[in-house]
DNA sequence: ATTTAATTCGGAAACGTTTCCGGAAACGTT
DNA sequence: AACGTTTCCGGAAACGTTTCCGAATTAAAT
């Protein structure tokens, strides 16, 4: 059974198929009677127009690619439920795309966009360096960066970005940490080197000790991989350490390292303190609760969707927002 | 600047328009020679085949749907990851869609990917009654139901489906907890009625009670939505209750009650014991770890990637997986 | 050398839209 | 009544593939 096409609704309601074309994508130039009675064919035939016909002629589609870098977590999630919701709004439609690592995602990024013939491109996590330019240049549709750490040294002009300032917020979770009386910190950091958002928040870390005249040692740094796996064996070479409180990089590590806390026999806060990064849900539930800087990831996703569309509709250009962290205070840390 | 077709290719190449596409497909009756010569020229010409125009003649897509329903946890991002692995070898794109309640889910399902000219569709949670077999008719493509709970009167020739047995593996944990001495035990459901999911999980709660001569009683049950606030919340409702254990219909509202029960200044496990389900990582690393009925999150996604290729690909059909479920004890339980 | 079969290829139609271009109808203006 | 405008509409080309059909070439068989 062939499917009913414009050219059926055309015989049918004894118009051209320009005008059941121009009735489709409500154009003006059609009397409202002929338009009614069009719709009213296409209700009676139940007509769907395809897609792929119409993506063929317009050279492109509605299609939005995301791409998540790293480890699928609860962050991840949390965002993606928010630009869905939005972008479903504006008729367009998500295709998803994991990688595991920041490696050549972008050139892997602008073939996928090619090929799928997407209006718009989403990345979530990784990093950006002005390397990174040409490639940009060779993607023609608006991209839209949330939660991506970007070289200060790449124009503006080529994207547009959605991100909290991780050293600022970095920064305040430790400034929390040493205000409290703490000297002897712990770190645990992620991916040395290729890591942009842990590399930013490892140096907040470093000129906060150095700005209160705290030396630092190296040995307090463990690193790990955002989960929280990493983070118990990450806290389990601390432990011999003489620290009295932790900054892990991110909640799930955070958690992992109160579990090793706990199962050698200490206590979190009273041996030491620790403090995770991002706000996850779990952590205000978590025994103890976590002091984290928190993220306002649900906004994050909501936000970034709004940033598209606008991008997409209104033909706006390079923005750039930058959103606000808090410091939550829990049960993790404590006074020395 | 017009993109290379395959017109191009085929002039460039020497050959005609239809050895092109004979190459692009790797199809036979192509000579190897002009099929290098072919591939050559489509390397140099930096040539992308124009997936509308492949569509619109085949008259279908690469996109497999995904409709996610209910609240976007971490159990579905990890069921997610794994499938985008396997499709994504399939040379398949997933398309996002999240529902919030069950609510004529299968209806806009059907007409997306109508509209879309979706290859298949996958669901994840929800539940499926035998009123929706004229919509399952109505679809022309594979569906795979994963976690899904579904009706036992509905034709399984409709559908394929990759799930757990809720009853049992509900019944398993209920009967660990008799086994080790509680008689007043506490449960914290979900979504009376409607939530099919939580139905099994309560039909074995109450079995189990019964089959070890324990008395049922309607006081001990409270409902939550998932959520470890509801859980939270769920607890406190039971705290007051004369109940040596509890068992929370998923981790998430286990760690609210552990947190609730924490709060009011008791011990879990010495005051009461707390019994999750689903497995999710943080169980491991919460404090005390948790006792759960564990799914296999990760397989299940991958299990159902395969399983849509494999209807796709190989026209296998009426798949149907029980996983298997294991009891995990942790330190959230102890014997009375 | 001739016939037959197998292999490899090219042309053209078709998929279902959008859009350009031009024409008809209806209206108002002189 | 003749003209110019505006409004509304239809036809046909084009988008870039796939696939059918048949032709050309080569190999195999007699």
């Amino acid at each position: 059974m062939r499917n009913i096409n414009i050219k059926d609704i055309a015989k049918a309601a004894g118009v051209g198929v320009s005008t059941v074309s121009r009735v489709l994508n409500n154009q003006p130039d059609v009397k409202t009677e002929t338009k009614e009675k069009v719709q009213r064919v296409m209700e009676e035939l139940h007509y769907i127009p395809n897609n792929s016909a119409r993506n063929l002629k317009r050279h492109r589609t509605n299609h939005i690619g995301i791409f998540a870098i790293g480890a699928f977590s609860s962050f991840f999630s949390e965002v993606i439920e928010g630009i869905e919701k939005i972008v479903a709004e504006g008729d367009y439609s998500l295709i998803l795309h994991f990688h595991q690592s920041n490696e050549n995602v972008l050139a892997s990024a602008v073939q996928f966009a090619l090929e799928k013939k997407l209006v718009g491109l989403i990345f979530l996590g990784g990093a950006l360096s002005s390397e990174d330019a040409p490639l940009l240049n060779q993607l023609k549709i608006p991209v839209v960066f949330a939660s991506t750490v970007i070289s200060e040294d790449l124009s503006r002009d080529l994207y547009n970005s959605i991100t909290i300032d991780n050293y600022k917020a970095a920064y305040e979770g430790v400034s929390y940490l040493i205000e409290n009386g703490h000297k002897n910190i712990g770190m645990i950091s992620a991916g040395y080197g290729e890591d942009e958002v842990a590399e930013s928040r490892y140096r907040a870390f470093k000129q906060a000790l150095s700005d209160h005249g705290i030396s630092y040692n190296g040995d307090y740094i463990s690193g790990g991989d955002y989960s929280m796996a990493s983070g118990y064996r990450a806290m389990e070479t601390l432990l011999d350490k003489d620290i009295t409180a932790v900054f892990a990089i991110a909640d799930a590590m955070a958690i992992g390292a109160i579990k090793a806390i706990c199962d050698s026999g200490m206590n979190v806060p009273d041996n030491i303190s620790v403090l995770g990064f991002d706000g996850l849900e779990v952590g205000k539930y978590y025994v103890p609760t976590l002091t984290t800087v928190e993220q306002p990831t649900k906004y994050l996703g909501v936000q970034t969707g709004h940033m598209m569309i606008d991008v997409l509709k209104n033909n706006l250009k390079n923005q750039h927002i930058v959103l606000e962290t808090k410091l939550t205070v829990g049960h993790s840390t404590k006074k020395v």
